[in-house]
DNA sequence: GAGAACAAACCGTCTGGTCGGTACAGAGAG
DNA sequence: CTCTCTGTACCGACCAGACGGTTTGTTCTC
């Protein structure tokens, strides 16, 4: 693969990405990517033979970068679930800090397509449910599950624009999480 | 409005609610739901002139019910906070307590409405907002809103089915935020 | 019989995908 | 060096089906 094929199959990526997140899935037609990328659909299509190799994509991008950032924050000697807490805070609440260019955010967008069509969300499902199994086995499964569901919900909040907390109030939440994250990635049982 | 209409307009409403939770808001068109209520589409658009109206009416339906389950927890002798759990407990871990029609997992099923377009979103922010606001207004605002949260990712991998905790894990999860709303209720600060 | 309730054919638009063609950068032959 | 050939990258007109909505006609109820 080219060096300049890359760089087109990028833009078309971070084309649909933006669309999905500032307008919303229904919007994402090849037509509005190829337009945003700066591609003919033809072009697009090219690259992405259908719909679905694109969104495959996309999905696929976004997985490899979060996982990327979880194994980094693993390796800067955070726990498995402060890990996954600093995973949302990282760049939601303090961007400035982060240096790859991930939003947990868009995890929560791309819950969307699975919104979207049920068939869609049967292909990553499987890659998640591993993970989020392999995660209860802590000293407190019903706290590590209740800090997930947590910053899920709270993404998802956000996303929506639904019901949002103050930004004070935001930051004592994420603090309280990675408190108990703490104590569970250090054995107590609270 | 003769009872004849009131009925079909019903099956209209839950032919689209059961497309909606099985297949995915993608399906939700109109000859899809016509045809799952037993309705030709010059019948379903008789009494809904368009999709937007079916759309509201949908939503309007599901927020009256949720509103009145919410009460009449609160009649059952429950604070806010915990009143707000056990409608998240009530029909889902126990549909057999439940004499109301509404499932919590509903609520995640349309919150998918917003993730389709942004505009739909516009229109129902205002009253989530509005109630989410008066929510924080407990002694333990930070906590209120982990359990907010947690019960929100909860319900929506329980609704994408990604990642879903064994039903005894859940119960241990419920049984921990009743209790905590609980303290929050009683004005304890945890 | 009159109006409410419903049926079904039809229409315009949008959208995913196809297809024939173009631009261009090398490779190889003479 | 140049002419031809080939494969990659891209373009844009076009098509078929799906979908929301209209129109017209029919049946049921009071």
């Amino acid at each position: 693969m080219s060096n300049r094929s890359m760089i087109t199959k990028q833009k078309l990526l971070d084309a649909a990405t933006d669309i999905i997140m500032e307008h919303g899935v229904h919007h994402l037609t090849l037509d509005e990517v190829a337009k945003t990328a700066g591609v003919s659909k033809g072009g697009l299509l090219y690259h992405y033979p259908s719909k679905e190799a694109l969104l495959t994509a996309i999905v696929e991008r976004l997985q490899t970068e979060q996982n990327e950032l979880y194994e980094s924050l693993q390796a800067d000697g955070n726990g498995p679930v402060e890990a996954f807490v600093r995973l949302f805070d990282e760049t939601k609440l303090h961007p400035e800090r982060s240096s790859i260019q991930i939003d947990a955010e868009k995890m929560i967008a791309f819950l969307t397509l699975f919104a979207v069509d049920q068939e869609y969300a049967e292909r990553w499902k499987h890659d998640l449910d591993t993970f989020f199994t392999a995660f209860q086995q802590t000293s407190d499964p019903v706290e590590t599950m209740i800090i997930r569901y947590a910053l899920e919900g709270m993404m998802m909040s956000e996303h929506f624009n639904v019901g949002v907390a103050p930004p004070a109030l935001k930051h004592d939440i994420i603090a309280r999480l990675i408190e108990r994250a703490r104590n569970i990635d250090s054995g107590k049982t609270d």
